[in-house]
DNA sequence: AAGTGGTCTAGACCACTCG
DNA sequence: GAGTGGTCTAGACCACTTG
């Protein structure tokens, strides 16, 4: 009916969707601790006549809270504030092009050796394939500002991807041009230290037992494994950041 | 789906909700690089008869898809297949006895310095607060099986937060005190790679030098600074493990 | 057995943009 | 100006769980 427009009118007095507002109030009251870890959300039925609104609206609230951990929600007994469980950080691992010139440096890269071979026994905990796949070994070296930034170590399953052939790896870097090329994917991260090796110290410009910020990350495409990479940053030149927020 | 293949329709079909059918089948399109990048879906009108379901249905899909990164919605003109442009991660920082305790190991811990002080100058860099204010200044070292696993650096913001003077960090990690303690959070996370000093290689019973994995967290809680941490591990010992799959 | 959340519908109005 | 997504409603039925 149109006649609730007036009521709903009435509370606009904040900015936002009624979502957004009605969130906004129900994290506030569990950021602030006036609803302590525990403590029972009123059921969808009250918080709808509280705030005007159908019963839909609030659900998709309490869903999206749930969703970002700040409630449970038990059938027949109620939501409840949930105990901070793990702190979880969604970090963004961009591009190294971007990543390079959001630092206001010049990006250039070069790709000291770019190898296609037959899988071995060594690249199947890398890259999650056959022995005997054909793969391309690269590795890659991206620069800011003149000097070394990131060293990339890259296996590529050939069979997985189209048209790799035609990639010329030394005009495009591979991590780039494989974005713009695998529809979607997923992918496994792991992030640890390591001091840098001789090749490591050498291709970077660093002395050798530097501490390193390494990233590996393994791609899969449609179930098949796509690529596998290792990044490694001088430590003391590079950071991950990554924000965390309620219900963001 | 033709009838003779029931086994498999029905595999598809009874995934769940008709949300997640719906949403599997989109996904799958976009994944397989049957609806490339930049193609446009229909219509949620079109989705909604062609799915035989309403078009608020078909919009919580969408919706979801777009949160997700997977489609870009443009009024007037449709919704578009985006390109993949960060690789965006979520990493679980889990409580550090839950930690060692997954690894199948004993935890213990001890805290080598607890002291009561005024914020100086170098804090406020670290905790964001006014010069003055009281804090608590904590070191405390995580065992994993009797051996160094992890050093702990905090800064504890005293007058936002109750009831810190009664509790006893010498019973319980400061770390687990706060999660319990401090109704929600928002955080911002620092991950590098940093050599161990000498203070740090003694008290994690490594060598000097020794590449760390530094994980550094500014925690707020209702917009006041709450603590602020620095997690020190051995580089070889630990590593952060994070998955991505595309519609999560 | 009752009440909860989970889900879905068939409409509706709006703001915004593009053909 | 027409068509898109964005949002919201007032119902409804179901599955499940617990008092």
């Amino acid at each position: 009916m149109s006649v609730s427009t007036l009521v709903t009118a009435e509370r606009d007095t904040e900015a936002g969707t009624l979502h957004q507002r009605i969130l906004n109030d129900i994290e506030g009251k569990i950021v602030s601790g006036e609803w302590p870890i525990g403590h029972r959300i009123p059921f969808e039925v009250d918080l709808a006549r509280e705030y005007g609104c159908s019963r839909m609206t609030v659900n998709k609230v309490l869903t999206q809270l749930a969703r970002a951990g700040l409630i449970e929600r038990v059938k027949k007994s109620g939501s409840f504030v949930s105990q901070p469980h793990t702190q979880s950080a969604v970090l963004e691992i961009s591009d190294i092009r971007k990543e390079v010139e959001s630092l206001k440096l010049p990006y250039a890269f070069n790709v000291p050796r770019v190898a296609k071979r037959k899988a071995q026994g060594a690249d199947r905990l890398l890259l999650d394939v056959p022995v005997g796949t054909a793969i391309l070994d690269i590795t890659c070296v991206h620069l800011a500002g003149g000097k070394p930034f990131c060293l990339e170590q890259r296996l590529i399953n050939l069979s997985s991807v189209e048209g790799v052939d035609q990639a010329d790896f030394t005009k495009i870097p591979p991590g780039q041009w494989l974005l713009s090329q695998v529809p979607w994917s997923s992918a496994e991260h792991r992030i640890h230290a390591a001091a840098a090796d001789a090749t490591t110290a050498e291709q970077l410009g660093i002395a050798q037992g530097t501490a390193c910020l390494v990233i590996e990350r393994r791609t899969w495409s449609a179930g098949a494994a796509v690529t596998q990479v290792r990044l490694t940053y001088p430590g003391d030149r590079h950071a991950l950041v990554a924000t965390f927020t309620p219900s963001s």
